[in-house]
DNA sequence: TCCTCATTGAAAATGAATGTCAATTTCTTT
DNA sequence: AAAGAAATTGACATTCATTTTCAATGAGGA
């Protein structure tokens, strides 16, 4: 069984255990969903999945990714830009990411010396973590080699608030 | 001289520096966001605004903020929910944030140790990174205390989305 | 098959943020 | 002080991502 399929497979189970309905329009979002890379917004999931069909609706589109977040198999991130993207399958994997303000590429990393921080920080002031989000933003080897490190901003890329 | 008022100053630099002009308006938002807590939105800036000016529009507000932005006195940020909040003046002192997921607290902290996570990561991967942004998210004190650690979402709670 | 309730998608609504534009204000130049 | 160019303002309209509404359709248990 691939990684996709038993990751289809816990959505169903999801879906069953909540009462809620297996319909053709979900299948083909979930599969879609996990089969396209990683950080796809709602509206390129859209469009991916128009080409196969061409009855399945934005909406639809992102009441499913919301199910998905529920189900606990994805998560939505805001990176610099105005629309959500989504990461399936975080708490398998946790994993940060890096941002290239120039061309807007995303690249994740994995770092367990976080870990340490976020104990450091919570102990501190009392807190109970469950989740972190860390964002680096800069510029990628490429941009970094053609830009000289100046900022050049395409009107595409992410940018930190 | 007041910490507000060296801010103060230094963006009526920044607006004679760039052929801008000082005007009530303007004088009155800075002066109502450095007197403001931290992480303030537009809208609540603009109405406690209200109070003492009725002549502000909300327009005006978001206009000021985005040139505190552009003159490095403030810094837009996206917590779980769906507006924008303004820390000021965040380059002198680099700070990163703890929310609590219950009630809505935002507590700041420092961690050095980031910055080797920071270098750690551009190295293998190539980036140069020139910002970061790190969000902690769970309980606070009391809230763990009062919940004890279960999940109670009020609808103004931040979210990790 | 029937029947109930979830689901769908089109259209409308929302909400944050930005663009438009005529009227006003600032500030430099007489 | 008066004038004039240019920036600023705020009401209004617009954008854009996401959510809500609602009538029609579909799923799946009895
Ligand atoms: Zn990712
Ligand atoms: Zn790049
Ligand atoms: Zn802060
Ligand atoms: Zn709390």
């Amino acid at each position: 069984m691939s990684d996709s399929d038993a990751r289809i497979q816990r959505f169903a189970e999801f879906l069953a255990r909540s009462g809620l309905k297996t319909t053709r329009q979900r299948d083909r979002i979930v599969r879609a969903f996990f089969a396209a890379g990683r950080h796809v917004s709602a509206e390129e999931l859209y469009h991916r999945l128009q080409t196969e069909d061409r009855g399945i609706g934005l909406v639809t589109v992102y009441r499913t990714l919301k199910l998905l977040r529920e189900a606990g198999l994805a998560t939505g991130r805001q990176f610099g830009d105005t629309y959500t993207r989504f990461d399936p399958n975080p708490a398998d994997r946790p994993h940060d990411h890096l941002i290239c303000t120039r061309c807007g590429k995303i690249q994740e990393f994995e770092d367990a010396s976080l870990h340490a921080v976020r104990e450091k920080a919570a102990r501190s002031l009392g807190f109970t973590v469950t989740e972190h989000k860390l964002e680096l933003y800069g510029f990628c080897r490429e941009c970094t080699r053609l830009a000289g490190g100046r900022p050049v901003r395409s009107g595409k890329a992410a940018r930190p608030v």
